[in-house]
DNA sequence: GTCTATATCTAGATAGAC
DNA sequence: GTCTATCTAGATATAGAC
């Protein structure tokens, strides 16, 4: 999802979802659209049509692609963390603010609602798969139940993707806003969620 | 900002303020719009505008009633939780998750960037009575400076915020689904970040 | 203070020319 | 495969009647 595309004149479809990725990141879902894609790669607004019969399917494209690539920034920064498991599971909150401040395609984006109805196989798979590599992550930490993973996973991810989304809605205050910061401070936050409770 | 208001022909302004909120819980900001409030109050499009100047300002007014309700509704449930400051401050982790849900109007609201530019003084001491609230239950649990409780603070709200976000965008399977449920979620992972690290 | 009507804008989506 | 042109729909906002 991330390889060789020629540009458009060549590969529209590819350089669609690629701006859309840009757009993400400067506006959020909010300001995304099909026009403003167009606009940005100087095609018409009709032009996106040829590739996505709508809106719904460009953006299950960009929700596969975003798993994808997410899981394997994911595994990248949990191997890279060492072997402890909790830094590694704590590791992928890092790794998520990072991504998603980069894109734009967070949770909210990969598992929106309104592609629920997609009947996208290739989505299917991403989606599953970033799940499995989070579930493995958490499992890994000595959880006694797949509910149990399941749930360190929500708490892990609901850290990170606060972290995210209040640092694009321009919350945190301009000293402390570098990316690399906020992604700090959101692995140690879901570090603490797997250090057993010592008052 | 809940009190006593007759009802639209008797005061539509606060008619409209509560029906944004409605609005919100439904749909969050993607999907609000003026003519949307009108329209569910059964008055023409056109009259919301002789209340407020624009569709901001009208934002701005459901911002500031959304900061003072949630820093009551965060006091209470910190009283509620007894005296341990940690416990404390974790509580409003939980409040927030169910006044968010309830209202649709979180910080992505309440410190919107859009707002920025408004000169609303309800609102801006609304807003730094919020913080001031939540500051204060950060610096009991005994941070070394103001810096580190702003940052508790930050930690505390992302937290909350990151649940509430993927609660409204369906993300959390049903059967785990319930307000309360979320919330209480919300607590735990709040009340782990003020535990001593000890592994 | 509210209504009707309207002007303007933007987005989604389609038809048909090239 | 892309363009021009166009249709529809919904939103913001204003003007003027009542």
């Amino acid at each position: 999802m991330s390889a060789d595309r020629g540009y458009h004149h060549g590969d529209l479809r590819e350089a669609l979802i690629e701006t859309s990725f840009a757009l993400l990141a400067e506006g959020g879902l909010q300001r995304f659209s099909v026009a403003a894609v167009a606009r940005r790669l100087g095609v018409s607004t009709a032009a996106p049509y040829r590739h996505f019969p709508d809106r719904i399917h460009l953006l299950g494209a960009v929700s596969a692609a975003a798993a994808h690539d997410l899981g394997a920034a994911i595994t990248t920064a949990a191997d890279a963390a060492g072997a402890d498991p909790a830094d590694r599971l704590a590791a992928a909150a890092g790794a998520y603010v990072r991504y998603v401040v980069g894109t734009g395609a967070g949770f909210h984006v990969i598992y929106a609602a309104e592609l629920n109805g997609l009947p996208d196989g290739a989505r299917r798979d991403q989606t599953r798969a970033l799940m499995t590599v989070l579930l493995d992550l958490a499992a890994a930490t000595g959880c006694a139940s797949y509910q149990e993973a399941v749930q360190l996973v929500e708490a892990t991810i609901a850290v990170a993707h606060g972290y995210t989304s209040l640092f694009a809605d321009g919350f945190f205050a301009r000293k402390s806003s570098s990316v690399d910061a906020i992604a700090a401070r959101a692995t140690t936050a879901a570090r603490a969620l797997t250090t057993r409770s010592q008052q």
